[in-house]
DNA sequence: ATACTTATTGCAAATGATAAGCATTAGTGA
DNA sequence: TCACTAATGCTTATCATTTGCAATAAGTAT
C-alpha cells in the first residue's frame, strides 16, 4: 500500500493518473514537505516556497495541500487547535508526542493501529481506515527541569 | 485521579480553590456539557445555553470552556479540522471513531493509553499526560451501503 | 446587610486560518 | 503549434476563536 518516497517523475505520474497537472508550484510544495523534517504548517510551507517562487500565493499552497492530501501523498496532522501540519505520508506508521512544556514534537514509530484496529473491531463493527494517536506530556528534558 | 461527576457544590469548590468565581453562566455551560451526551462544540453549547440565559454571549462560552478545560473539568476533542468539541472529562478512558461516510461519531471505551504509554516509554523517555486516539473509517451501516 | 475589590460578563470589533470568485496563465494532448 | 481547461495569483469572503473595554456581579471584609 505505502509507496516509497516518490521522485519527481513518480509524482508527475501520480498527478497525471488523476487528471491533475504537474506544476512547478506543486512540485515545489511537495519537495518542501519532503525535506521539512518537522511538521510544517501551511504558512511555513508558504514562506519556504516563496524563496524559490516569490509570486506563489498562499491560496495555491492551500489548494496544493488539499490535492496532495487527496492523492494520499501527504498526511494532515492535528497537533494543536489552530492550524494543521503536513508531512509526507509515512510508509512506516508513526505517531506524535507533543511536549506540553517546550512544545517540541517527538515522533514515535509503532504500528499502533494494528492493535487498535483489533481492539476496536472486537467492540464495534467498524472498518478503520485511519488511526492517528495524539499524545502529550513532558519530554525527558522538561521532566528534569520541573524536577 | 478521575473524580466523579461533580455536583454544583463540588464545582463551586473546585472553582473557588483556583480563585475563580462560580457564576450562573459557568454552571449552566458545565451542566450542558454534562447532559450533552454527544460531543458539543462551542456554538452548540451557546445555542443551548441561550434558551435559559438569553443574554449569554459567545465569548463567555469560549472563555468558560477554556477555564473548565484548565481546571480539568472538561476535555477538548479534535474531531474535524474546523472546530473543537467538548465533553466532561470521562472517568473511563474512551476514544472516538468517525465514520467517513455518514460522519457519525462512535465511542470506543478502552484503556488504550495504558498500552500506548508502555510502548512509548520503551522507546522514548516521555511522561504521557494525555493520549487521544482519533480513528476514522466506515461504520457498520455505511459498510453495507457501499457493499 | 453594606461597601469594596476585581474576576467575569456582554458587546463589538479584531484576528488568524482557510476558502472562494474571477480573470489570467500555462500544462498537456492532438 | 493550437486548443482546451486545470491551476495560479490576487482580492475578498468566511468561519471559528480571541480581545479590548466599560458595565456587572461574586466573594470578602467591614
Amino acid at each position: 500500500m505505502g509507496s516509497k518516497a516518490s521522485s519527481k517523475e513518480d509524482t508527475r505520474q501520480i498527478l497525471g493518473a488523476s487528471g491533475l497537472r504537474f506544476t512547478r508550484q506543486r512540485a515545489l510544495i511537495l519537495e518542501i514537505i519532503r525535506r521539512g523534517q518537522g511538521h510544517l504548517d501551511a504558512d511555513e510551507v508558504y514562506r519556504q516556497a516563496r524563496k524559490k517562487e516569490p509570486r506563489l500565493s498562499l491560496s495555491t499552497v492551500y489548494r496544493s495541500l488539499h490535492k496532495l492530501k487527496e492523492l494520499g501523498l501527504v498526511d494532515e496532522l492535528h497537533f494543536d487547535e489552530t492550524h494543521h501540519h503536513y508531512e509526507v505520508k509515512p510508509a512506516l506508521e508513526h505517531h506524535h508526542l507533543m511536549c506540553l512544556s517546550c512544545g517540541r514534537v517527538i515522533e514515535f514509530d509503532y504500528p499502533l493501529s494494528r492493535y487498535v484496529k483489533r481492539k476496536v473491531n472486537e467492540a464495534k463493527d467498524f472498518d478503520i481506515i485511519k488511526a492517528e494517536v495524539r499524545m502529550s506530556g513532558y519530554c525527558a528534558e522538561c521532566q528534569k527541569e520541573r524536577q
